[in-house]
DNA sequence: CGTGTTTGACCCGCGC
DNA sequence: GCGCGGGTCAAACACG
């Protein structure tokens, strides 16, 4: 279908059937395209052997890289795999007690608490899957009403200094109100409460509380949605609520549930790292932004072109591709 | 004096 | 129905 308009295109179709590929319609299609360029029938016939060698080594190209994209993604999953272990052996620990009555709220608490609930059983146990669209029909079943009422929810880990007595202070930007604070049963660290007090009618609540395994992290949840603009985008020169903010890493791909909307980030780096990072993207950068989109592409790209293997075959595809355009083009002309 | 924090009391849902 | 535990309220307090 391409190859009748034009072999400008480089793509490498490594998704697009790459047997139909070599299959008689290219061909008849190249021939055909050919034909309406009022080509001699010798030049077709010269090239025509050319061209299905080259078919067929593109075609063998393609399927290498269909294998390596496969592997790649297994990679993916593995590296995916360990990451979950780790968070699921990591900051949030009481996730996966099994109290009943700790289930139960979990499983009441919306969308984060179902990706980590998630992560937390693909991580111990694969066979023991349990699905997070399971859990939310067994809601939607059982407390129809509260699934739709129910505020959003995220949770946020930040890391504070090991010698910082200072609180439970979380700096994202936000105003807040402390109106509470608890020791709560499964943590010694007490819980913090706060309301947004930015905007008068704003539901936002946060809880902050210590990591019961790292007392240097602090585990931020947020429920509801802000009713107002961040205070640092209007605030620009606030260059502490942008500091603060800046998200080091992702600890949780948003690719992996990207209907749950929720935002974990890792701010568990050391602060020199974190302070880099910083520098370096000089930028706040919200996971929807192009900012941020850009830089998932960039290191998307910089981990491929580190795999010399992938690279020598993505260059053989191009070359492959652009010696079709050269011959085509000698073709025309 | 205004604003924010602290902290004990109270409320409410859940499990037994 | 009772006890437990998380969440919230509100008076007292601290601070600039």
């Amino acid at each position: 279908m391409e190859y009748s308009s034009s072999f400008v295109d480089t793509s490498l179709d490594l998704n697009a059937k790459p047997l139909q590929l070599f299959s008689e319609t290219p061909i008849q299609q190249v021939q055909g395209s050919f034909i309406d360029f009022g080509m001699r029938t010798s030049v077709k016939e010269e090239n025509n052997g050319a061209l299905i060698e080259e078919l067929n080594r593109v075609n063998t190209e393609n399927k290498k890289l269909t294998e390596m994209l496969t592997v790649m993604c297994e990679n993916y999953n593995t590296l995916r795999n360990n990451l979950m272990d780790y968070m699921s052996k990591n900051p949030e620990p009481n996730l996966e007690t099994t109290t009943t009555k700790k289930r139960k709220s979990v499983e009441r608490s919306s969308t984060t608490s179902c990706m980590i609930k998630n992560n937390a059983s693909s991580a111990k146990n694969n066979d023991n899957s349990e699905s997070c669209s399971t859990d939310e029909d067994h809601n939607s079943t059982k407390k129809p009403k509260e699934e739709h009422v129910k505020a959003k929810i995220s949770r946020v880990y930040f890391r504070s200094e090991a010698s910082d007595t200072t609180g439970l202070i979380v700096k994202d930007g936000y105003q807040w109100r402390k109106y509470g604070q608890k020791v709560t049963r499964d943590n010694p660290s007490p819980r913090a409460y706060f309301k947004c007090s930015y905007a008068p009618t704003c539901p936002v609540k946060k809880k902050v509380q210590r990591s019961i395994d790292d007392q240097s992290i602090l585990v931020a949840t947020y429920e509801g949605e802000h009713n107002h603009p961040h205070p640092a985008k209007l605030e620009p020169n606030d260059s502490s609520s942008n500091r603060c903010v800046t998200p080091a890493s992702l600890r949780c791909s948003t690719s992996l549930n990207l209907s749950a909307p929720t935002l974990t980030l890792d701010m568990t780096k050391s602060k020199k790292s974190i302070t880099e990072d910083a520098n370096k993207k000089a930028t706040t950068k919200k996971i929807d932004s192009p900012e941020f989109q850009q830089f998932l592409v960039d290191q998307m790209a910089s981990s491929l072109t580190k795999d010399p293997s992938f690279k020598a075959a993505l260059a053989a595809a191009i070359s492959g591709k652009i010696l079709q355009q050269n011959q085509q083009r000698n073709g025309e002309h």
